[in-house]
DNA sequence: GAGCACTGC
């Protein structure tokens, strides 16, 4: 493309792309981004042997066409709503392979079958299963990462069906099930479904598991895949299929049971990670269904580009003087770079001559209102061009209509936890460079709706170097949730065969945690007040704090807390721009102690506002105090859950410090129990230093703590940016801390 | 004195 010239002194030289991914001609090896190309055939089926010296596959014989002259770049990405529903059906891609997909996982223990967004694999690979009887007297559960995924899947292949949710197809979700006697298909979260495997380890309810954007190779992901291989021994005996790799994971369920009836698995998954899942389950099939994508043309930089948000302001400014309409999407790695960005764009985007195209900038990440997420769903008005600047949450959570270029900066952040053997390892949030997946992933969002064109502000030689695929979570994320369910089920991860194993200082830290909790004795078993906080939905260390509020009479208190730290939002709202504001009226809240009764005094003030006045007053308040409603929200579903388990476990959730004089005292107390490991002391110097761990921690600038120096403190967790900080924190006496019976017990 | 991608029970 060479250098296009836009506003002066402002221009970017970019380089096509050598291997353009948007040739008809050229055909991809399968294993490179062949999905961004629409090529002749729509199936594949071939074993993964063959296919890693091959990029040619024995051709599915149910296809009839022959070579297509054209590629299908026409056909509409997303089919009219008005035609009947089994047609929309039939033109889905995958529907030319419908039979071969059946008799292969007829065939097959375990099948791997690979297909892009758009061939229509996680609604109609079920359906198809059921109609040719696989589901047995049992039931087709499909996994998901995410929630909505979960739920909208439902109600789309319940229509398909047409029944309604909850008959023939349900969902299971948190805090919401559509399901019964009936359900046949079942949309879950991973989450749900290991939750699922606490009561019942061979999942017998299921004849066939259909694990869903394996390739994200989430933490639960990675749980159930280990666990549906031991599965697969037990209940189909020593098939082919649970060959053992390592000679481990072999316990009571290797013994071969005629009475149980077998199980059928299906990875879905990316191209990248096909021939990995083949190998881990001893070369299981593999089934190629092509995806419906138009071309997108790639341009790289020709150098690289150290200040990714001045070259993403110029590139767009490129884009939007020379190009045609369409709207812009770019990707980068935080709210502080979009909110830098959004005020750039926004100063050029007045100099601009009067007939060039107006500019809406929309900015979209995850803690952003609803309502301005909203936003970038309305249709873009005539001289008018849409850019939209993204975290990653456009990359798969939410897709954008209207999008024709996608400016990638390549970067992107990741929390990483950083492991200490003591136990009190702590959390990185930084910026990196994306991985290959990624820059594939992000250049697809340009061509959903017709040819789209791709800017990476990064060279070819970059995009060469990154990682081919992100590393699992269960390398990077905190495994001591994990470990404690493993435990229920009598496993560990040293016995289990994983795709791939968790970091041995990981599982020492998790181990040293949920001893220090009580809920692993010296001999690592499982005690009984391990179970029961198993039982709850929650981190390790705030499962042990509600245990512990029944001791100290506060649980009432202790649910309220807990709820709102394990929410998925922030409980206050913190813009750049009203800072200071902000933070004045968070003082209104600020308990002397620190930041965890201050979220009692917000809820206590929340619910008097709710229940004196109506919702609309309850919404100002909360825009007025910057109190995030969608977090108490969210705090109050997971606060009634809570109080369900405590039911259930003999908890008297009632019990409440309210009045006393020693309320406060109380709840520390037992907020003190869960985080044991999370404390510091006052140094000479000024610095707090962890109790149980070797660094040296600052209270985070956002606490009602900061810059205060008390004697002792407790956190929620630690996050290491430009320092290891301390959130969520409360002072407490240093006598709680050695009240703490793990300190009892060492001295006595 | 400062910042936080995403998801799950």
């Amino acid at each position: 493309m060479g250098k296009i010239s836009a506003l002066k002194g402002i221009s970017n030289t970019f380089q096509k792309h050598q291997a353009s991914y948007s040739s008809p001609r050229k055909r991809p090896h399968k294993r490179d981004h062949a999905w961004l190309d629409v090529s002749d055939d729509d199936l594949e089926v071939r074993s993964a042997k063959k296919q890693a010296s091959s990029s040619k596959g024995m051709h599915n014989q149910n296809h009839a066409h022959g070579p297509r002259k054209k590629p299908r770049v026409s056909a509409p990405a997303h089919l009219p709503g008005r035609e009947p529903i089994q047609m929309q059906r039939q033109q889905l891609p995958i529907y030319a392979g419908k039979d071969a997909v059946i008799d292969v996982i007829r065939q097959n223990d375990v099948t791997v079958l690979i297909g892009e967004t758009g061939s229509g694999k996680t609604t109609q690979v079920p359906q198809y299963l059921l109609e040719a009887g696989l589901a047995g007297s049992g039931m087709i559960a499909v996994t998901q990462p995410r929630r909505v995924a979960a739920t909208s899947l439902a109600s789309r292949v319940a229509t398909e069906q047409q029944t309604s949710v909850g008959s023939v197809v349900g969902y299971s979700v948190r805090f919401d099930e559509a399901s019964s006697s009936d359900t046949k298909i079942k949309y879950l979260t991973d989450g749900m479904i290991v939750r699922e495997l606490l009561g019942d380890p061979l999942l017998s309810r299921y004849s066939v598991v259909i694990v869903d954007e394996a390739h994200e190779r989430t933490l639960r992901t990675d749980l159930l895949i280990a666990n549906l291989k031991t599965i697969l021994q037990a209940r189909n005996g020593s098939a082919s299929a649970a060959r053992d790799r390592k000679g481990k994971g072999k316990g009571k369920a290797q013994e071969p049971s005629g009475k149980l009836n077998p199980l059928k698995v299906v990875i879905m998954s990316a191209t990248l990670e096909a021939e990995k899942f083949s190998k881990y389950f001893g070369g299981a099939k593999v089934v190629y269904v092509k995806g419906r994508q138009h071309p997108v043309t790639i341009y790289h930089t020709a150098t690289s580009q150290p200040d990714y948000v001045d070259a993403a302001l110029r590139t767009f400014f490129q884009v939007h003087i020379d190009q045609g309409p369409g709207d812009v999407l770019i990707f980068l790695p935080g709210q502080e770079d979009i909110e830098s960005l959004e005020k750039s764009i926004d100063l050029y985007a007045k100099q601009l001559p009067k007939e060039s195209l107006g500019v809406i900038i929309l900015p979209l990440y995850a803690s952003l209102q609803p309502a301005q997420q909203a936003k970038i769903f309305a249709s873009t008005p005539p001289g008018m061009r849409k850019v939209i600047l993204a975290t990653n949450i456009a990359e798969t959570s939410i897709t954008i209509p209207g999008v024709k270029y996608v400016i990638d900066t390549g970067k992107c952040k990741e929390k990483r936890y950083v492991a200490k053997t003591t136990g009190t390892g702590f959390d990185t949030l930084l910026t990196r460079d994306i991985t290959q997946s990624s820059a594939v992933q992000r250049a697809g969002r340009a061509g959903r709706e017709g040819k789209g064109y791709c800017f990476r502000l990064y060279t070819e030689e970059s995009f060469k170097k990154m990682p081919a695929t992100a590393e699992p979570e269960i390398r990077r994320c905190t495994l001591t949730s994990s470990l404690l369910q493993l435990r229920c089920l009598g496993q560990n991860f040293e016995e289990l065969d994983f795709m791939d194993q968790p970091d041995e200082g990981s599982v020492a830290s998790a181990l040293k945690t949920l001893f220090l909790l009580g809920a692993l004795d010296h001999t690592k078993s499982l005690t009984p007040l391990g179970r029961q906080m198993a039982a709850f939905p929650l981190e390790p260390p705030l499962a042990r704090a509600l245990v512990a509020s029944a001791e100290w009479g506060c649980t009432a208190e202790l649910l309220t807390i807990v709820s709102v730290l394990s929410a998925s939002s922030k409980l206050f709202v913190d813009t750049h721009d009203a800072r200071e504001e902000a933070a004045d009226a968070r003082k209104k809240f600020r308990h002397a102690s620190g930041d965890h009764m201050t979220v009692l005094n917000v809820v206590k003030a929340y619910e008097d506002v709710s229940q004196s006045e109506g919702k609309k007053a309850r919404k100002d308040w909360c825009r007025r105090m910057f109190v995030n409603e969608r977090c108490l929200a969210e705090a109050a579903n997971i606060r009634a859950q809570l109080r369900d388990v405590c039911e259930k476990t003999g908890v008297d959730w009632k019990a409440s410090a309210e009045g006393g004089q020693d309320a406060e005292a109380r709840v520390l107390r037992a907020m003190v129990a869960g985080l044991v490991q999370n404390a510091a002391c006052l140094q000479p110097d000024g610095s707090y230093k962890q109790l149980m761990g070797p660094s040296v921690v600052k209270i985070h600038p956002s606490s009602s703590l900061a810059d205060k120096k008390v004697p002792a403190i407790i956190y929620d967790e630690l996050v290491f940016t430009t320092q290891i900080y301390a959130r969520g924190v409360s002072a407490v006496p240093r006598s709680f801390i050695a009240e703490v019976p793990v300190f009892k017990r060492r001295s006595g």
